[in-house]
DNA sequence: GTCTATATAAGGATAGAC
DNA sequence: GTCTATCCTTATATAGAC
């Protein structure tokens, strides 16, 4: 892996894990055992260095979401395919933790590809939820809109309890109880069966 | 008020805006309008004032939760209370922000308070969920430890969309996506009203 | 209790040799 | 491209006078 790749997947473990103000030039360069030219080389600086992390990131946690929303099955089975995928549970959401950052929100630069992702996602669990609704797996009553936004918080806010209780527990209580709830929701007759829960730590995203 | 009065106030408001690697002495002291030495008189360092700092906070949440959970009504009017509560949602929950701080979860001390809060939180919700299920107002099959789990998430996902987004929009919608589908999960002929929305920006929690 | 030195390390970067 | 030297600022205290 050339160094600038090295710099770019050190910067992306360290922001996940210490955040932006947490991570200085010398932890990175540390970890991707590189030297201060070196990194000044290929970057202008911190935020460079960052703004390239952060798009990686964001780009990969699309691909692994869009590849649960294509999955075949009724929508509730989608939804619950991607609440129930095998997370890293206890390290948090890579973008989700940027938010905490106000360096991170006062850059346009690097607040961008956060809001984005997380638009794009709303964007995607909409349409999931509304396919849903108009092939009467889920009542008509169901708002598609609020109901991805509620998806996507209790995954949010899920990693926050599980790091705050220093356990997943928090975590798979909270998608079981929405998984419960929509799944009391689905339109009379579709199945809206849980699917198997594997939760590991430790592994990437 | 009292310089260590201050200080514990300057170190909250700067705690809940950037964190605790993000906030030093120095930034505590003239937020306080303090010099060091006051601050090292009264404090024995930057941990044990943010100790008391969260502490305070922590207390806080509690009792203004408290005061949702003890209104009269339903369970779902008392779950919609607390979650439609006017917060300073842009600025996020103040407790669960330190869920992103490694130095606090290496803590015990620091990551005590944190720990508890959410503990006692997820307990009060599920007595109120476990309450209404009794009063026949929620249908048997709902779990009232994961939905209180659910409801908790919601909340701190809603405020890191929020902050994702800088607009209140996504935490409104979760909440009312959420709500909609507590109601849904009502024994039938239980009112499960929307109440009120008032979000206001820039208000102590 | 508060103030003013003083101190060591780390943060974040630039300059210029190789 | 990478390395070393150097620079200024901030972080986090300690020491001791007032």
């Amino acid at each position: 892996m050339s160094t600038s790749e090295r710099l770019i997947e050190s910067t992306r473990e360290l922001l996940w894990e210490r955040g932006y103000v947490g991570t200085s030039p010398k932890a990175i360069q540390q970890h991707a055992g590189a030297g201060q030219g070196s990194m000044y080389h290929h970057f202008s600086g911190k935020p460079d260095l960052a703004l390239a992390a952060i798009r990686r990131t964001a780009a990969e946690l699309r691909e692994q979401a869009e590849r649960q929303f294509t999955t075949p099955g009724t929508a509730v089975e989608r939804i619950s395919a991607y609440l129930l995928r095998e997370r890293d549970v206890l390290r948090g959401c890579p973008i989700g933790r940027l938010t905490q950052d106000p360096e991170v929100l006062a850059d346009p630069a690097l607040r961008g590809p956060v809001d984005e992702t997380f638009d794009w996602l709303h964007g995607r669990l909409t349409e999931v939820l509304a396919e849903g609704r108009e092939r009467g797996e889920l009542a008509a009553g169901l708002d598609p809109a609020d109901t991805a936004s509620a998806v996507m918080a209790v995954l949010q806010g899920g990693y926050v309890l599980a790091r705050a209780a220093g356990s997943t527990e928090p975590y798979d209580r909270a998608v079981k109880g929405a998984l419960g709830l929509l799944a009391a929701h689905a339109a009379t007759g579709a199945p809206a069966a849980a699917l198997p829960r594997p939760t590991r730590e430790r592994e990437t995203s």
